[in-house]
RNA sequence: GUGGGUGUAGCUCAAUUGGCAGAGCACCGCACUGUGGAUGCGGUGGUUGCGGGUUCAAGUCCCGUCACCCACC
């Protein structure tokens, strides 16, 4: 018998794509925007909540819950869909990226990275085959293979970077025992296409679940973001989900749907929801602190339909933040995270009546920056 | 009533022998992309209680006055 995780693609629009992926833990439609739940949380924000919004997959983090609590604790208590009461499915991200962006004094070899954690700054190890077993324990449905994410324009880093992520992702293939759980593999490379390239057909001839693409908006332009893109699209396999981490904004959905991406995830709805900042649907961003919004009775975006929308208005989010009212974090972040998972059905129900790029349109979104010159090229 | 003390940005306070009146907080705005309820950046804001005087120059020295605080009659 082969995987239990099979991705059927639905339709093509252009190159978006809209597909149905099942895990153990329901079907995840794409394209799908997947909240951030770091400590086994997303902060903030309840399970309920999250089902309210329409929310079928959050990220939980394997640095995180292997220095706190513990992935032998999460185990004992039932794995992590008990532990957090989240009863639709769940990705555990490796934990590479966190060594390298929140960890001191890490020093990489050929077998995994040794760092100083950020809590207590003890010595702690991860190899491929340690992030496995401890993802094994966390449970989840979907699990990552061990990466190095490297500054997007050191090229020398980032060929290094690649020999080692892909060296590491087949050892994640061979570690992997469950069959319960998904394993995904990330395509590294910076901004440089022809290591891209390379990464991307080496991901592809692995058995793995799913495709994913690393190391992107960590400070390269939009440009070189969509370029990327461009070059993994037409490599990666077609029947397996690509998911861009740590993607983003409304925007960015946009033009990562668009140039065949299916899945993501991103602090950002929660991070903004907690700094007072709030997305419009239209690509603009609102910051609710601001004082032209003390008087303000209307929705935070109309035409919003989540329950911070629905229920109040501007002027009373914007008292909550002045009132330093933990309320504001929570309300913000369910309006964001919100446009982000709706965002995505949108799209979704879009490619399926392929009908994405009018669709688009009509969305009247802000443009970003060279967005219009990638618009002539891509066509 | 007498003696002493304090009055500087919205708040709490700095400012050397007289030498461009500042900081923190607050307020106003910007940033945030596989999490950082963090943080960073930028900005508005002054008749130095009031009125005189000395001086090239006064928050600072002198005179008067007002307010508040403390102690003592």
């Amino acid at each position: 018998m082969g995987s239990p995780f099979h991705f059927q693609l639905e339709v093509v629009s252009g190159r978006a794509r809209a597909g149905r992926f099942s895990t153990p833990h329901g079907v995840l439609e794409t394209p799908l925007f997947a909240p951030v739940g770091t400590q086994a949380t997303v902060k903030a924000i309840t399970p309920a909540q999250l089902e309210e919004m329409g929310a079928s997959l959050v990220l939980a983090n394997t640095y995180h819950l292997y220095l706190r609590p513990g992935d032998k604790l999460v185990a004992d208590m039932g794995g992590l869909h008990e532990f957090m009461q989240w009863p639709k499915s769940i990705l555990t991200d490796s934990g590479g990226f966190q060594v390298f962006s929140l960890a001191a004094r890490r020093q990489v070899d050929d077998d995994g990275v040794t760092f100083r954690n950020h809590l207590d700054g003890s010595t702690h190890r991860f190899t491929p085959e340690s992030v496995m077993a401890i993802q094994e324990n966390l449970g989840a449905d979907i699990i990552m293979a061990l990466d190095e994410c490297a500054e997007p324009h050191d090229r020398a880093y980032n060929e290094a970077a690649v020999a080692r992520t892909h060296a590491w992702a087949r050892r994640c293939l061979d570690a992997k025992r469950r069959t319960d759980q998904a394993l995904f593999g990330i395509v590294q490379g910076g901004i440089f296409p022809d290591l891209r390239q390379q990464s991307a057909e080496f991901i592809a001839s692995l058995d793995f679940e799913g495709s994913a693409i690393g190391g992107l908006s960590v400070g390269e332009s939009k440009a070189d973001m969509h370029r990327v893109l461009e070059t993994v699209d037409t490599i990666l396999p077609e029947d397996k989900p690509r998911y861009l981490m740590g993607v983003g904004t409304p925007e960015d959905l946009v033009e990562a749907v668009r140039r065949g991406v299916d899945l993501f995830d991103c602090v950002l709805p929660t991070r903004m929801g907690r700094n007072n900042a709030a997305f419009t649907r239209s690509g603009g961003r609102l910051n609710l602190k601001n004082a032209e919004f003390a008087r303000d009775p209307k929705p935070i975006d109309e035409g919003c339909g989540c329950y911070a929308c629905r229920t109040f208005s501007r002027a009373y989010l914007r008292h909550l933040i002045q009132a330093k009212e933990m309320l504001a974090a929570t309300l913000l972040s369910i309006h964001n995270l919100h446009t982000l998972i709706q965002l995505a059905k949108d799209l979704r129900t879009a490619i399926l009546e392929d009908n994405f790029e009018s669709f688009v349109g009509g969305l009247n979104m802000k443009q970003t920056a060279a967005s219009g010159e990638e618009m002539a090229r891509i066509e």
